[in-house]
RNA sequence: GCCGAAGUGGUGGAAUGGCAGACGCGGCGGACUCAAAAUCCGCUGAGGGAUGACCUCGUGCGGGUUCAAGUCCCGCCUUCGGCACCA
């Protein structure tokens, strides 16, 4: 029997090997083709590492090492998106500042990272806190500012009041504080945004040209949602004037259908021409409501329409010249569109709710089998043709937009138009513990950019920095640092005092690690020229509409003032699902199912953690812990350790072909299917278990396929069989294709489509070959009407009758 | 409402249209042991049958295509994820 395995010492001594003699550092090593490998950088937070850091770190883990031995030049980075509000909530309730609970946090999840063994490049560490980052995170912004494509705008934006900070629309979905679950409070503010709807075209287009998975794509394609339309120009008339009004459409083929106008309560027309209104306090009594209503609310489908008639008032339709009315009613939103809509009730079930409730007429422009007073018939474009359409009688809807748009273009009434749901990125937090916004307000240039040299604009050494009661930043408090002069004309002048969201530092993180120590580029031109771009990008589906659209919209924003050479950051990307508790349930301290990867690694070591993580089932789908599953891989260690005793020259390898196990495992790295790549290897362990030996070559081969994965226990084997060797200097396996096949294989035999019993043929026998030898085997009698064969895979007849 | 993914033994999960259930867990039986644990060997979808290899059924439900369907098509049900009064 093999002595028992001791993971602590081997474990021990392969990490201090790995980071004492610095294996995994890289540099620009021009003789050897580069590979990019990258992970989301983790939130330290305090709690430390996660289970599911495991898994969505070990994929590109075991790429590295697997390319490292097929001869890639590694960049392999880890580094810590540090600036966020937990780690500033927790210093508050802790009473220490942010920079010290950050420092001790990256210390921990180091010492962690480094116990499961991970194949980092240490030198490269990046920490989005430290000035010597932030200094380019600000240096983009002002790039961004300087070309336009940073403002400040007064919207209504969502306030959470117990966080005391202006959120995204996508951290108070449902209109829920993403930090802190309360709800969340409409407030009108002063804020920066950038201009990502700039892009959005492109965002969506290079679509096309990456190598994400599909589901990627669509949340991606819907979240920038894409529609094609028209810009229609009603007139809106009242007593002593008339007033051109806008209103976005993607069906301008349905305007004769078009019964009344909806304008949303905070439209302009309701403020500029208000004196007109003549139920003023009916409307400012609505408006008033709606402004209080939490945008949760005001978003709930199925609720009941309300709205109010704006009296005095009346629209025209631009084709048919007839008058309709004028409504205001919270379902049309300002921010979409023009914030004013044609209403055609027989063809969209919110117009027509609408229409029914206030009785407005109900006019059929496509022609169905339903009939439209009753329920509205939603018709999809292609589907029905035009009726009560003057011009467009006849037509087919798809046509019907085309001839229309044409018609409006000529008669300067609309004209095609492009929108996307897409919003500009709010690009602000009124908190602490992130990077200043390098501006400053002058009362006579304006906004004007902190100067180059003077950044990095580091954060002031506060002592109180607790969120301010009215929602401006506790930055405001510092006068001494608020107070500057302007740059350019040398007046008092007042810094910005507003912070960047937690998404700005990792827009770019990955073009920071070419180059962590270049004091002068945001990335060194020659390290990028090299390092290029990320060719494997893993991370959670939890950051496909936010950071993975962000960074793409930073790096095609750096591309296009040629400060990196690709216009997309990421060629590959792949997402790990969740690991769920033992209950199947999502983890969380709450429900008590959390597990911490420290001990497991202390009870089994990081081995057996990685084995079991990666064996746990497919990478791309939620899986749920289980303690007996890791004691199943701490028995394969065992078992696999046990083969340093079998090792023998007279071993029978006819049961094992190594060319078809280096190209299978190989294959399922490549594509995520670590569970089935790992089932392979146990496959070929109990085989060579049955026969009591094995070779030094399938040895050897056996050790490097499982190193990517248990690179400590394989790493101590090769090395006691080869007298010291390291395995990390060995090459990855290579398979002779032309023995990918047995000389016989087994086939199954079918007559009229059941199973009747297998036969053995030589490889790539024919039909007739295959035929008899079933008819020896007595599986076929009968007249036979027809034969089915597949070569080397299976035989079926079917039989007269 | 729209878009997407999924539904397979006791269990986690495998299967380019070609032997369903690889591999792991659990369970049962055996070996070793005074005994237990650990380890090793064997069996393990359901039902039937002369219980050594024969039959039937079986991948959420109902139809279909095919020599052959977990896989493809049509129609449902359920679960999960994303978007959402988006005009």
């Amino acid at each position: 029997m093999p002595e028992k395995y001791d993971f602590r010492s081997v474990e021990k001594k392969w990490q201090d090997y790995w980071y004492s003699e610095r294996v995994f550092e890289v540099t620009e090593d021009k003789s050897k083709p580069k590979f990019y490998a990258l992970i989301e950088f983790p939130y330290p937070s305090g709690a430390g590492l996660h289970v599911g850091h495991i898994r969505a770190f070990s994929s590109m883990e075991v790429i590295s090492r697997k390319k490292r031995l097929e001869g890639y030049n590694v960049l392999f980075p880890i580094g810590y998106d540090a600036f966020g509000l937990p780690t500033e909530n927790y210093a508050m309730a802790t009473k220490q500042h942010p920079r010290k609970v950050t420092d001790e946090n990256i210390a921990k999840f180091s010492e962690q990272l480094m116990e499961v063994g991970y194949s980092f490049d240490w030198s490269r560490v990046v920490d989005t806190t430290d000035p010597g980052y932030y200094k380019w995170t600000q240096w983009i912004f002002i790039q961004l500012f300087k070309h336009g494509l940073a403002y400040k705008a007064t919207t209504s934006v969502n306030f959470c009041p117990k966080c005391k900070v202006v959120l995204a629309n996508e951290e108070s979905q449902g209109g829920i504080c993403d930090r802190c679950g309360s709800e969340v409070e409409q407030r009108e503010k002063d804020v920066w945004f950038l201009r990502i709807r700039n892009y959005a075209e492109r965002l969506l287009k290079n679509l096309d040209k990456l190598n994400y998975p599909e589901r990627i794509k669509t949340e991606q394609q819907n979240w920038i949602g894409r529609s094609e339309g028209a810009d229609v120009t009603f007139t809106v008339r009242f007593d002593g004037g008339e007033y051109p009004l806008v209103v976005y459409t993607t069906r301008p083929d349905t305007i004769f259908g078009a019964t009344f106008l909806v304008v949303s309560p905070e439209h302009p027309l309701l403020k500029d021409h208000f004196d007109a209104v003549l139920n003023k306090a009916e409307i400012e009594d609505y408006q008033q409501k709606a402004r209080l209503k939490k945008e949760f609310d005001r978003v709930q489908v199925n609720k009941d329409k309300t709205g109010i008639k704006v009296e005095g008032m009346v629209a025209v339709n631009p084709i048919t010249g007839a008058e309709i009315p004028v409504f205001t009613a919270d379902y049309v939103m300002m921010d979409y569109g023009t914030g004013a809509i044609m209403a055609v009730p027989a063809h969209d079930k919110r117009d027509w709710d609408f229409a029914k409730k206030f009785s407005l007429p109900i006019i059929e422009v496509i022609k169905s089998d339903v009939d439209v007073q009753v329920e509205p018939y939603c018709a999809k474009e292609g589907s029905g043709v035009m009726v009560n359409s003057g011009f467009l009688n006849g037509l087919k809807v798809k046509p019907a937009i085309k001839k229309m748009i044409e018609y409006m273009e000529q008669t300067g009434v609309g004209k095609a138009k492009v929108d996307y749901k897409m919003k500009d990125w709010a690009f602000n937090r009124q908190r602490y513990w992130g990077e200043p916004i390098p501006i400053i307000h002058c009362p006579h240039c304006g906004q004007v950019p902190v100067p180059d040299e003077e950044l990095p604009l580091r954060l002031p050494d506060l002592k109180d920095f607790t969120p301010t009661d009215d929602g401006t930043s506790p930055l405001s408090k510092c006068t001494d640092w608020v107070n500057t002069v302007c740059p350019v004309c040398g007046s008092p002048a007042k810094r910005e005092t507003d912070t960047m969201p937690q998404w700005a530092g990792s827009s770019w993180y990955f073009l920071r690690y070419e180059s962590p120590h270049d004091g002068a580029h945001v990335v060194d031109p020659e390290a990028n020229k090299y390092w290029g771009q990320v060719d494997w990008y893993n991370g959670g589906m939890e950051h496909v509409t936010r950071h993975l659209i962000y960074s793409r919209f930073w790096n095609q924003f750096l591309y296009d003032i040629g400060v990196v050479k690709d216009e997309e950051p990421y060629i590959r990307r792949s997402a790990q699902g969740l690991i769920l508790g033992s209950d199947g349930e999502k983890m969380s301290k709450s429900r008590g199912n959390v597990v911490n990867p420290d001990d497991v690694v202390k009870q089994y070591g990081a081995d057996v953690l990685r084995l079991f993580i990666m064996f746990i089932g497919d990478y791309e789908k939620p899986a749920p812990w289980s303690e007996e599953g890791i004691k199943g891989c701490n028995r394969f260690r065992q078992r696999f350790w046990g083969l340093l005793d079998m090792i023998s020259d007279k071993a029978d390898t006819s049961d094992l072909n190594l060319d078809s196990l280096v190209k299978q495992v190989g294959d399922d790295y490549e594509n995520c299917k670590f569970n089935t790549a790992i089932a392979k290897l146990m496959t070929a362990l109990n085989t060579v278990y049955a026969r009591g030996s094995l070779t030094k070559k399938e040895f050897d081969t056996l050790c490097i396929l499982l190193y990517p994965v248990a690179p400590h226990i394989t790493s101590e084997m090769y090395s006691r069989v080869h007298g010291g060797a390291k395995i990390d200097k060995t090459s990855w396996p290579k398979y002779d294709p032309k023995r990918l096949v047995e000389d016989a294989v087994e086939i199954p035999v079918q007559v009229m489509g059941k199973l009747r019993g297998r036969i053995t043929i030589p490889t790539g026998s024919d039909e007739a070959q295959a035929l008899s030898a079933a008819k020896e085997a007595g599986l076929i009698d009968g007249d036979i009407a027809k034969v089915i064969y597949v070569k080397d895979k299976i035989i079926n007849v079917v039989l007269k009758r």
